[in-house]
RNA sequence: GGGCGCUUAGCUCAGCUGGGAGAGCACCUGCCUUACAAGCAGGGGGUCACAGGUUCGAGCCCUGUAGCGCCCACCA
């Protein structure tokens, strides 16, 4: 049996090893238990193309510190985890591997291609699971859900049906986005938009009655092949004659006529505009109002159709060229300008989308919207930090319809079938065996699939068995914190809220917690393309998951982002190795040479001394504070806190206190510090576990009295009233200054810690017993032989250097070391200060708006300040007039 | 064109409801003191972007300015 921690912390020995054990016995299981209350949290689903990267190990850091917190606070907690089926990401990675083998899609078919896919996410789509399980993720595997899997599925074609039935999907032609690379339609918010160089070609469109014509600006030339009209500004004075008129489209020969619309900006370009319906979004609606024929110019792979004549089979690009080229040699180029000219790229594969006219599914968002609105505003759900509501607010409150059909294979099929014979469309659950209009067998279902984010919408509910009404979904749902960056608001988030609503028919969660992007040591994102992507498995490997753990948990404020640095890993886990060493400390001290077990006081009945209480009192005032920033999601906040009690607290001070009773005498006494010891540890060990669960769980393991049992299943510590120990601090605290005072003056001194010296200690006669309760604690860490604390001023002994703090005086006679110069030096720096804080005091008291407005206890709390330093400034200034002497 | 965020020590960042400017790293000094040199004890370093305002009192609230960044928006 192991009698203590490893002479070192190495992490790699047993975070996987209590991972397991974690694992194998249920510890992360959630159970629906009525005597709790349930606390949930769904994983976002990560895509099963991806690894794990640095925002995943941010997002899950945070909710395993949310899950563990509130399941050691009590609560049935489930932190439910799977992956995203990702239908376009995953269909080009799997499109990539079969074209390397020489397969093309097409020719192997949408069922053979399907069996691709599914082999490729066996494969892979494991992956960034078992990469969770390195964090320390302590998510309910039994649970593990797919987007594609049997109950998602089915959820998701409830939903489509219920929707459908309800008039809220509806099939139409609309201009949408298309990416001739992926080959298929894009949401509105898939498509990124960005300003970039290009060029105005002024191209002149003469009359049809052999006039001038009009001269239009445009920066897509090969779209004049679907130009139906050229629209004025109603009010333009310059084009009032040519409002009816026809002009004839340069090489093309074709007549649109020249329409009068409110869209056209007298300001920009020409003042007018030609309209191509099928392709520009703006076009598409005047088209609408005027009625014109819409028709398309523009294959979906991005070639040139036979509206184009002879540049038929053309890349669009390549027919602009040639296009251009042929216009100007034909006179109707006027001029070319240069410009930042906006462009829209599809979000996956960076190509320049083609808005078309197609033939897609939508969802109406209007209604849906409505609802979702109000339950933001109202506060049912709310977002941290606030000021993200605001964002999603302004884009529900202008939504526009939600395009859902995808041109792909992988992903969930639509469930419409339409009919050959009559051209009914039926949309049902189950594929049906006839047409219910005209009995035929002639039915097909409907090719396409849906929009990926259509089935990450449903995952709060989906996961738990809706459409039925699972004991799961009333048990544990609406979940109460949804974990997530701000990148995916708009994708996931809103429309997670609104399906709920409607599906559900309450919210998907109670709070959003949204968190930034880690970046680079430069501030950079990172990404594959920059190269600067950091491993997250790298940096365990190098230095633990809890290091990365704490590094993630402590550096974040809610909503900002992050950036990796190198020093802060080294920070996290020098602090780990700090724990590590303390807690080998104290354990080296409950056992005796042989590595029996001493015995131990009960800590509820022993005799505390003042340092007992102290730190007993510094940890309930931790347990508090962390768990106030915890509820108000300032993570940060709390795992700072918990490490400056850890270190600057229960390390520097108590450990410190506690050496010169273990190595005493006094058996009884020994008793009661290494039960202090033992049992503030734990608590500290408590506080730290949701950010630090593997280190903090390996030592819970060799602490007395935690025999069977796991910290990941403790309680976590609560406030206490009555161990606030004010007097008892007082005293221990007025001791460290006092120790911190000879400190000072050993340096000052030159005198080493290790010398021994004698020091008299001159109390005012309110802090005597205060002073006189820290005598052994000055003795011990300041190295004093002999100590006296006195209230007479002849005890003063006559060669020795001094401090001051507030309410006594230390003197410590150096002999030969004695150094008046340094101390004069110190004290006159101290002097310095005082008279700064007197000052400050002083003014504020002096300001009569001050003494008269402000809170009483604050006005009181500065006039015993003022005593205070007061009386400080006057015992250093005579303590300096005597040195001065003395140097004379 | 709208909206939002950031600007605090040399670097990276905390600073909750307004009440004496903080941490880590870096730097300087001294320590291998039997838990820890991945450590210990000290130290230097900031007109809290700028300008106004509110207040007894502003890093924090209000207005404006500048720089950086992000998001949204159908501008030829």
């Amino acid at each position: 049996m192991k009698k203590n921690l490893e002479k070192t912390y190495d992490p790699k020995s047993f975070e996987k090893r209590l991972y397991k054990e974690w694992e194998e016995n249920g510890c992360f299981r959630a159970y629906r238990d009525p005597d709790k209350k349930p606390f949930t949290i769904v994983m976002p689903p990560p895509n099963i193309t991806g690894q794990l990267h640095m925002g995943h190990a941010l997002d899950h850091t945070i909710q395993d510190i949310l899950i563990r917190w509130k399941r050691m606070q009590g609560y049935s907690t489930l932190w439910l985890p799977g992956s995203d089926h990702a239908s376009i990401a995953t269909e080009v990675k799997v499109v990539n591997k079969l074209k390397e083998e020489g397969i093309d899609k097409d020719d192997i078919g949408r069922e053979e291609f399907l069996k691709h896919a599914w082999a490729w996410k066996e494969e892979y789509g494991g992956r960034i699971t078992r990469q969770c399980r390195e964090l320390g993720d302590s998510c309910d595997w039994d649970r593990e859900r797919f987007t594609m899997d049997e109950q998602c599925s089915k959820a998701v074609k409830a939903f489509f049906v219920r929707l459908y039935e309800k008039g809220l999907i509806y099939k139409g032609d609309r201009l949408i986005n298309w990416c001739p690379d992926c080959g298929s339609v894009l949401s509105d918010i898939e498509v990124e938009h960005e300003e970039e160089t290009g060029s105005y070609w002024y191209f002149r469109y003469p009359g049809a009655d052999g006039g001038e014509g009009i001269v239009i600006a445009t920066s897509r030339p090969e779209t004049i092949f679907g130009d139906e009209a050229i629209a004025v500004h109603p009010s333009d004075e310059r084009y009032k004659d040519m409002v009816g008129k026809n002009v004839i489209i340069p090489l093309l020969n074709k007549e649109i006529p020249v329409i009068a619309d409110e869209y056209p900006d007298p300001e920009k370009g020409t003042g007018a505009v030609k309209i191509t319906p099928a392709h520009d979004m703006n076009d598409f609606e005047v088209g609408q109002r005027h009625d014109l024929p819409m028709p398309s110019c523009i294959n979906p792979d991005g070639t040139m159709n036979e509206l184009a004549g002879k540049y038929e089979g053309m890349d669009r690009y390549e027919c602009r060229k040639a296009f251009v080229a042929d216009l100007e040699a034909a006179g109707y180029l006027v001029k070319i300008e240069e410009m930042q000219i906006p462009a829209g790229r599809c979000y996956r594969c960076g190509t320049v989308v083609e808005p078309m006219l197609s033939d897609q599914w939508f969802v109406k968002m209007k209604p849906l919207a409505e609802p979702a609105i109000e339950v933001v505003k109202n506060g049912t759900t709310k977002f941290v930090p606030e000021r993200f509501s605001k964002t999603y607010m302004h884009w529900m409150e202008n939504i526009r319809d939600w395009c859902i059909s995808r041109q792909l294979w992988w992903g969930h099929r639509i469930p419409a079938y339409y009919c050959d014979e009559c051209g009914e469309t039926i949309v049902a659950e189950e594929a049906p065996e006839k047409c219910p209009k005209c009995g035929c067998t002639h039915l097909r279902q409907d090719e396409d699939v849906l929009d990926t984010w259509f089935s990450s919408a449903l995952w709060t509910f989906s996961t738990m068995g809706w459409p039925e009404k699972t004991p799961d979904l009333e048990y544990f749902h609406p979940t109460n914190v949804l974990v997530t960056g701000y990148d995916i608001i708009f994708f996931w988030i809103a429309r997670m809220i609104f399906t709920s609503l409607e599906a559900v028919g309450e919210e998907p969660f109670e709070y959003v917690y949204v968190h930034g992007l880690v970046r680079d040591a430069q501030g950079r994102k990172m990404s594959k393309s920059l190269g600067n992507g950091i491993d997250p498995l790298d940096i365990i490997d190098q230095y633990g998951a809890d290091a990365l753990r704490f590094m993630l948990g402590t550096g974040i404020s809610p909503g900002n982002d992050m950036r990796f640095l190198d020093e802060r890993m080294v920070a996290a886990r020098n602090f780990a190795n700090k724990l590590w060493n303390a807690s080998r400390f104290v354990i080296m001290n409950l056992q005796d040479d042989e590595g029996n077990l001493l015995p131990l006081a009960d800590i509820e009945t022993a005799a505390l001394k003042d340092e007992d209480k102290w730190i007993i009192a510094r940890v309930n005032e931790c347990a508090r504070q962390a768990t106030d920033d915890m509820d108000r999601f300032e993570l940060g906040i709390a795992g700072t806190k918990i490490h400056d009690t850890i270190w600057n607290e229960y390390c520097d001070w108590y450990i410190e206190f506690a050496k010169g009773r273990l190595y005493g005498d006094d058996e009884e006494d020994k008793k009661v510090a290494r039960a202090v010891l033992v049992e503030t540890l734990k608590d500290l060990l408590r506080l730290l576990h949701p950010f630090m669960p593997f280190i903090t769980e390996e030592i819970w393991q060799f602490l007395p009295g935690n025999e069977g049992t796991y910290l990941i299943s403790d309680r976590w510590p609560e406030f206490d009233e009555a161990k606030t120990y004010e007097a008892e601090s007082a005293v221990v605290e007025k001791a460290m200054e006092i120790i911190k005072a000879v400190r000072d003056i050993r340096v000052e001194a030159e005198a080493s810690p290790g010398k021994k010296l004698t020091a008299v200690v001159l109390a005012d006669e309110d802090m005597k017993e205060t002073v006189g309760g820290g005598t052994r604690y000055i003795m011990d860490i300041g190295n004093i032989t002999d100590l006296k604390v006195t209230t007479d001023k002849a005890d003063i002994p006559a060669e020795s250097m001094s401090g001051v703090v507030p309410g006594a005086e230390i003197y410590v006679p150096l002999d030969e070391l004695v150094d008046f110069e340094a101390e004069l030096e110190r004290l006159t720096k101290e002097k310095k200060r005082l008279e700064g804080e007197v000052k400050r005091v002083k003014g504020m008291l002096s300001n009569e708006g001050f003494v008269k407005k402000a809170p009483a206890a604050k006005v009181q709390e500065e006039r015993d300040k003022m005593a205070k330093y007061e009386d400080m400034l006057a015992k250093v200034t005579d303590r300096l007039a005597v040195i001065e002497n003395k140097l004379k």
